[in-house]
DNA sequence: CATGAATGAGAATTCATTCAT
DNA sequence: AATGAATGAATTCTCATTCAT
């Protein structure tokens, strides 16, 4: 079973979900039709599994990003920064799901409910996050921890799409940006002389 | 033809491409099978004329991303906001092809090609507007413009994949993120100081 | 279609039912899979249309069977054995559906509905005849239909189990049969006496 | 082994031999597969069993109906009724088998040879206790027997298709439908006469 | 004796594509 | 140009049977 979730990560990876046939699942998986059917009732199922999987994952770095700031006040950039690589490990780590989450979660119910949940999950610990600007007003904490979740997860996707490896000035960059964006003491004044 | 492609769209925005079927299509457009084949040679041409139609558009976009500040020096607040809507405007009309453009890159490489195309075409005119803070050495230009186009691109799913629509806040709250982290004039300052 | 459906009449003869493979039905209407699948949405589907077809005859032989006898009071032994001929006919021609009919039925509920209401018509029609003798203490009605309709249908099966076919002989025997447990004018004196 | 037999009755009776997966009969007799081809060699094989211990009772009805009539001459009506309660016993104890044993037949040579001698053997029996009739022109003995059990069997079928058990107003219709049919003394007059 | 995981042959079904009209 | 019936390759899925433990 172990060997069929590693197999369809693979396979996933390879031709993408739609292009999976069983077929190569059972073949990297060095088993037959007869043994994948055992486990799982359809390639949806295995789906559901791998997902699952990764849910889980995601809900330990949801956990992570509900920290309060060890200083007190609002997260430092070297806070955001481990969000991120936290975040940027578990892209790469399940990749293949990443990629394709969002056209996954119109394959059945019971997925986009498990994607879903995931999502609100981290939406709402960087919204807390956030929140913690209620002086803020020119960012309204729910759209901004939506843009930062969309931001993280389609520009892993984008370097992918271009070949180019996610490496350590990437993610200072992206630090920066969300970090300047909506934790940035400098904010205060603005917003106070607003 | 024009009905083919206007059914294409209406059928890829309900089921999504991998689920919509020849069939699909040509019921929509009150054709036959044989008509269609008359004008495409199977579906993933008809997904090609589809990309080129929007890659049209979204040259027009990255034109006036172009276009330099019209006070000379960084772009301010409101021309991000053009920018921005314009792009919500253009995600929204071709939402079934943004919705998937990642994976229709992978069903032939002649459409990647019209994908990447375009997209280095926005990533350009967005990395020449960033540029102009040559001395901002705490962001990378061009991890800064796929980050943008990320998190655009995928904000307008995620608020489709949660049911809700775009709003003025949202696109308000969009602007003052990207500006914040790459225009703001405060930035030079700090940079300065740096 | 009726290449298929006579195809099927030929394979279930041959085959039955169960060993029947929708290739074998496609094999002797000399067309290809998916062309049976245009026309049938599976195996049940076609049966379906088969005992909706021979249901039409039964629906002929029932309303035979209701006509009042010729010469009033109680049908004669050549009445009957218009009958029997009828039900004999109808029989042969869709062997292979009678000879399974009851096992059909457990297939799905449409089709147990079909056969039930086929078989209820023809009963109710002879049951109508047996009433004429309401005086007929011994024998109730609905069992008597149930019987006669019995008989013949197994009588039929079995013939063609031993691989006898039916012949005038048998078919006077049954005709006297049932003629002298239901209709002899001596059971009229026999049931007053009672 | 008894339990297995028995667990195959019970899976029979619910979904019919053909639906009946050998899963089926495991899971019933609380057991395994492995177990299941310890005692059988198949499905078939397992049918085979159970119709051949059907078989040894129906070799007592045969032998309870050669019984020669006690007062001599025809059978009585009483004496019919004792067959056709026995039958009727048979029948319900060995439904799943009575009511698809015409299709069983089809599915091997060695099933279709027990059933066949079975059934010559209740055959004979009544057609020797027809035959004391040699003066009854009217009824060929053989055609007789041949329809006696065809209604016998066929009723408890259609009685059970239509979901209404067998009662004793059922079996004394039946039973003087077969008297008067065969048995009636009466007929030696009319016989005569003819 | 008993088990049940693993197997794979075989059946059903779908759907892109062709081609005669 | 337009049609849509026909095709069959490709795929999913089932289930009887085996065999190592």
């Amino acid at each position: 079973m172990r060997k069929l979730l590693d197999a369809a990560m693979v396979a996933f990876d390879q031709r993408g979900y739609y292009d999976t046939r069983i077929n190569d699942v059972v073949e990297i998986a060095q088993t037959s039709h007869g043994t994948f059917y055992l486990y799982f009732s359809n390639k949806e199922d295995l789906l559901r599994a791998l997902v699952t999987e990764a849910g889980t994952h995601a809900v330990d770095l949801a956990a992570a990003v509900n920290q309060p700031p060890e200083h007190g006040g609002t997260p430092e950039w070297s806070d955001v920064r481990g969000w991120i690589a936290a975040y940027s490990d578990l892209w790469i780590r399940y990749a293949p799901l990443f990629r394709a989450w969002t056209d996954l979660a119109t394959i059945d119910p019971a997925l986009l409910d498990i994607l879903r949940q995931n999502f609100t999950l981290m939406s709402d610990a960087l919204e807390r996050q956030i929140g913690t600007h209620a002086w803020d007003r020119d960012v309204d904490a729910q759209t901004a921890s939506m843009a930062v979740l969309a931001m993280l997860d389609r520009f892993h996707y984008m370097r992918e799409f271009l070949g180019q490896p996610i490496d350590v000035i990437a993610l200072d960059t992206l630090t920066t940006m969300i970090h300047r964006s909506l934790f940035d003491p400098s904010l205060a004044g603005s917003a106070v002389s607003d």
